[in-house]
DNA sequence: GATACTTCCTGAGAGC
DNA sequence: TGCTCTCAGGAAGTAT
């Protein structure tokens, strides 16, 4: 499932292979539920002949800036896909919004599962949606202190409190297990919980792994969903320390890394060296 | 305001 | 082989 690693590497992707070009239709397949807003048809007039000026990725969504002033605005979701294929190609998988493009290009939105999100916005509601999303952990002006605060007063685990995008924007399950595990925090206690010294390497190991993550073009997990726009999967997964690891040994101690359910999501984790 | 629970959706895999 | 059941999960909406 995308997460800040796989959005940025298809928001890169985008910004190389789409901006600049023009939409020249858009072909909505069954009933697209993806498309939250306008309806199809003012959809679809509104993106007629309008240029993709630019991408930029904010927390998991990703904003593709139109010459009308207005964002189409994409979330991934879990099974979400964005593909950039030449027109007429072989139809893919779930196809769900085809964005028919000049330079005999399309970019193609599929979904198993249709849990995916797009939107076309005004500057208003993109602004709404960017006070809405927490800081990107990425930022230079994000730091371990604006992350101690953030955790302060939280009575939730800090697991489940890294994948709050209001706090964090761009961590999900994977990302959050991962730095939990190299900054050695039990991902069952208490956000407030954490000492100093905890928050300051769980920020560092966050912006680390995040970066290295970007760097091996995001995750591609047992599941198999994330590919990039090529469709070619992530090269993270061999890197991964305890993520869907449970049963095998711990990287650094002689411990069994486990798996438990936290706020319904699995978790993973060296109950010797998390402490 | 913070937290917990429910819902959306469908493919994959287990069990029979 | 084919059916049913369960699980996976991000985030919005609703309840506490």
């Amino acid at each position: 499932m995308p997460e800040l690693p796989e959005v940025e590497t298809i928001k890169n992707d985008l910004q190389k292979k789409v901006a600049g070009l023009i939409l020249q239709d858009v072909l909505i397949t069954k009933k697209a539920k993806q498309i939250r807003k306008p309806s199809f048809r003012r959809f679809k007039e509104e993106l007629i002949s309008r240029k993709i000026k630019k991408a930029e990725r904010l927390g998991k969504f990703i904003v593709l800036h139109l010459s009308s002033r207005k964002f189409l605005v994409i979330h991934l979701r879990m099974t979400g896909r964005l593909l950039v294929r030449k027109r007429n190609t072989k139809p893919d998988d779930y196809l769900k919004v085809a964005f028919v493009l000049t330079k005999n290009k399309e970019l193609r939105f599929t979904d198993a599962r249709g849990f995916g999100t797009i939107e076309l916005l005004n500057k208003k509601e993109l602004t709404k949606l960017q006070e809405k999303v927490g800081p990107d952990p990425l930022d230079k002006s994000f730091t371990a202190g604006d992350l101690e605060k953030r955790l302060q007063r939280r009575k939730r685990a800090i697991k489940l409190t890294l994948l709050d995008q209001s706090i964090v924007s761009g961590v999900g399950n994977i990302y959050a297990n991962e730095a939990l595990f190299a900054a050695k925090v039990n991902p069952r206690r208490k956000a407030s919980s954490l000492s100093g010294k905890n928050v300051k390497l769980l920020h560092e190991s966050l912006k680390k792994i995040l970066k290295k993550a970007i760097k091996f073009r995001g995750t591609t997990a047992k599941d198999e969903y994330f590919v990039d726009t090529e469709g070619k999967k992530g090269r993270f997964k061999s890197y991964l320390k305890v993520y869907q690891r449970q049963g095998e040994k711990c990287p650094n101690c002689k411990g069994k890394i486990k798996r438990i359910n936290l706020g319904g999501r699995g978790t993973f984790f060296c109950p010797s060296c998390q402490k």
